[in-house]
DNA sequence: AATAAAAATGCATAAATTTGCGTGTTTGTA
DNA sequence: TACAAACACGCAAATTTATGCATTTTTATT
């Protein structure tokens, strides 16, 4: 393995965990410690990572903003984030929806990953103006005050004239019988869309919207190929799921 | 879990309680009391908290946020603010370009004004979310990052379609001969449909765009209804722009 | 190809950092 | 004043680090 290739490595793992340890990485690239040290340091001179004993730390250690400490079960949905993140493939077109979870998703993107996003969610398009070859396409309308989302047909009749790979998003409930459900109207209908426009449908939920059912239908359950959850893939809540045929990661 | 880990595990704690106790901390982070005494000094060394019998408190010192401190010319461009923010009225239909004095002219629109925004800035658009009563109709297309603005035909095309009471712009550059110009195609071609589509025209430009030339043209001088400014609307600077009927504030 | 120069890597060893514990001192409170 | 909690200090053990040097790999040049 290049020397290069492990500094790509080391910068992807430590935005993806928020830190790294000497001894770890060394196990990992299979190279010694003095090796991992070397490449810790050299990237510490570069700006782009702090070093400390024992391994290295984000520079920024990117406390996350006042809006996102009250975030509701972030720890939950940074375990989703990690799990989603390695469904990108490169060169992929992809639709996110507006979810906290694909928030946390946007920011641990690798670096040498490049793809097409399309979203129509403030906070996770400016997340993507830091990563370096993502292209972004921002899907415009009336906006949403409280969730910084746009909405409304504009953003239907957008999303329907796409065509995506994958899409990515979270929902207010899931199950075998009534499919994926909203408690919102006009969420229900973009996401509609989003489906009709994407080759592979990817619902990240946690454990507490399993079984559970909102008002407005969004798609039937063989719709869905992956549901992406914080517990483990092989807990019997799951089982149902599996035998229509979804993906439990 | 490394030193620096637990440090910044300290201040956020500090922040968001107000308050540590080493006798908790020890405990949150699995070392001893001693190992939670020595954190507390180093981070009191480094002037980042305040070290108390038992703990620790924060040291409350307003610093301007970075974002802020970082603007180039704030100072003038929120003269400007103050002065365009004035030209606005109820009810009315506004397109607003990315740059960073219509930032600033966004943060200080008084809440009781109801008015619809059309813009294609990501801060800006963030920025009007905060607003009360304003209807915000975000254009999407491209993003481009570093501007955090969207570009292209889609976003020409979204604004050609609109009509409005007024548009404020920044701007390359302006003078009475070459009328408005801007250094990059794509722009000026986004500021022609915004101005085609506006009903009265706002430049807002600090004093060193004045008699400035810029490679692309926008539009004639007699198009542009009123140039806001930094400095006193008296400057001679100004007379050639009033004899073509252009206002300055 | 052949070969020299440069860069990267691993190892041994000495130096440094970090941590918990024992000791005795200081602090806050009743 | 009494007294428990919090503290500073020194020390030892464990871990991490820097350094010099030998070996291998990569790169550039003839």
């Amino acid at each position: 393995m290049l020397k290069e290739e492990r500094h790509y490595h080391i910068l992807d793992k430590i935005i993806l965990n928020r830190k790294v340890l000497s001894a770890d990485l060394s196990i990992e690239l299979n190279v010694s410690e003095d090796t991992i040290r070397r490449d810790l340091n050299e990237l510490s001179a570069k700006g782009l990572i702090k070093k400390v004993h024992g391994g290295a730390l984000p520079l920024e250690n990117n406390t996350p903003s006042y809006g996102e400490r009250s975030t509701y079960n972030l720890e939950e949905k940074n375990i989703i984030a990690k799990k989603a993140v390695k469904i990108i493939k490169d060169g992929q077109v992809i639709i996110m929806s507006g979810s906290t979870t694909n928030l946390q998703l946007a920011k641990i993107i690798p670096s040498d990953i490049n793809a097409t996003i399309y979203t129509y969610s403030l906070p996770i398009a400016l997340q993507l103006t830091e990563h370096p070859s993502i292209e972004i396409i921002f899907i415009g309308g009336k906006l949403h005050k409280s969730a910084q989302v746009t909405v409304g047909l504009d953003v239907v009749s957008s999303i329907s004239e796409l065509r995506a790979d994958l899409c990515f998003m979270g929902t207010g409930g899931i199950n075998t019988l009534n499919g994926m459900t909203e408690p919102d109207w006009e969420v229900s209908h973009i996401k509609k869309s989003m489906i009709a426009a994407s080759e592979k449908v990817i619902v990240l939920c946690t454990k507490n919207k399993i079984n559970d059912v909102k008002r407005y239908s969004v798609a039937p359950i063989h719709k869905i190929d992956t549901i992406v959850t914080d517990i483990d893939p092989n807990d019997p809540i799951f089982e149902d799921f599996k035998e229509k045929g979804v993906k439990i990661l």
